[in-house]
DNA sequence: AAGTAATCCAACCGCGAACCT
DNA sequence: CAGGTTCGCGGTTGGATTACT
């Protein structure tokens, strides 16, 4: 059996709205509320010849108030590329951080402006990449052969004592940290099983979504375990390590030297091998981003998300770590800055190894 | 100035979940 | 509990506007 249209279509006028219409519409509105039916709302107001659906969107797009348009700050970009690393196109959930920002208000900044500055930059980029990691490789091809091949340790920050964080990596600022504290609040509203995030909407974009795990954005897949499984024993402050998680932490190496934290991820992206570099300070909660080739050599850059940087950017608080990214075997949870730096993995991760420094 | 392409964005559509009877 | 109705969400469309040739 089929679903039973909202409205009369033959009855209902479409397309935009007039003036007219959206005086009646939010005159009405004002005075009487929606009366919680949508769809017998039109019929109600005088003239108004628009299905409950239409006049739905209408108000809750343009006529509320403080409804804001356009404009968007570099703090909503900001906020907005971030949630849609973390948790992809929701935009209602995305809305709901931006205040008078409406989902669809989002939705077409992102689809319009957001995902191209995003991809243009990469490609502004890709050349300059491409010359900055030969030089790096011949870096690290003499670093090697100084030091021998021992001392290098792919999937770690580390090349020996060599520090090469500090001298490549440019600074960049993380992600924010609310977005798996929404992510369970809605799953809860919504009461949905953590597992049952629908992973499709990260297939649409390929290359969107390639640069962004790049960066260092956590995906779920088929094959990976939807990050909410993990969130309960995050958010109580008990790292889940050693308890049959796959991979903790979805680092494979971090090292640790009191206040300082450094983390790195080692992952297989297409034909190239790539680390995000992670490079955490406790106080003011600095990341940073690169890439390896599949030799270990470092190459830096941020793929097109230099705007997110910034020094006053909204990583200063003890903000969660939104930009781990997993490998194609684990989907560890998302960790924060205090967990990551009580954290010391021994040894190879891949083997989901894992322990506390206290 | 005219034609065409690209971009923007309001509105529509269909679906799943929630709610109601 | 089942079936129908409504709500809310996210993807898509298409007309208007702007940029380019």
């Amino acid at each position: 059996m089929g679903r039973a249209p909202c409205c009369d279509k033959m009855s209902v006028k479409k397309g935009p709205w007039s003036a007219e219409e959206d005086a009646k519409l939010k005159s009405h509105i004002e005075k009487h509320g929606t009366g919680g039916n949508w769809i017998a709302l039109p019929q109600k107001i005088e003239g108004l010849k628009r299905c409950g659906k239409s006049c739905r969107l209408r108000w809750l797009n343009y006529l509320r108030p403080n409804i804001k348009h356009g404009g968007f700050s570099e703090e909503e970009d900001n906020l907005i590329c971030s949630l849609y690393i973390s948790i992809g196109s929701r935009w209602s959930i995305i809305a709901a951080q931006l205040p008078g920002r409406t989902d669809n208000d989002i939705k077409n900044y992102w689809n319009t402006k957001l995902k191209k500055k995003l991809l243009g930059d990469q490609r502004k980029q890709r050349t300059h990449k491409r010359r900055r990691v030969d030089s790096l490789t011949q870096e690290m091809a003499k670093e090697i052969d100084t030091r021998g091949s021992d001392d290098l340790s792919i999937g770690n920050i580390t090349v020996g004592n060599h520090n090469i964080s500090n001298q490549m990596m440019p600074y960049c600022p993380a992600m924010p940290s609310p977005v798996p504290a929404l992510l369970r609040q809605h799953s809860q509203h919504n009461n949905h099983e953590p597992s049952a995030l629908d992973p499709k909407s990260f297939d649409d974009n390929n290359s969107i979504r390639k640069l962004l795990i790049k960066l260092g954005g956590r995906f779920w897949d088929d094959n990976h375990h939807a990050l909410l499984d993990h969130l309960p024993a995050i958010s109580d402050g008990s790292l889940p390590v050693n308890t049959g998680y796959e991979q903790p932490v979805g680092l494979t190496s971090v090292q640790s030297d009191s206040a300082r934290v450094r983390a790195s991820e080692y992952c297989a992206e297409d034909d190239v091998r790539f680390l995000p570099m992670l490079e955490a300070q406790q106080t003011d909660c600095r990341v940073n981003l690169g890439y390896s080739t599949n030799n270990g050599y470092l190459q830096e850059g941020l793929g097109g998300l230099e705007f997110l940087s910034g020094n006053d950017s909204i990583m200063h608080d003890n903000s969660r770590l939104l930009a781990v990214a997993g490998d194609s075997g684990s989907c560890g949870p998302q960790v924060g800055w205090d967990e990551l730096s009580n954290f010391v993995c021994a040894g190879n991760l891949s083997q989901g190894c894992g322990t506390y420094m206290n």
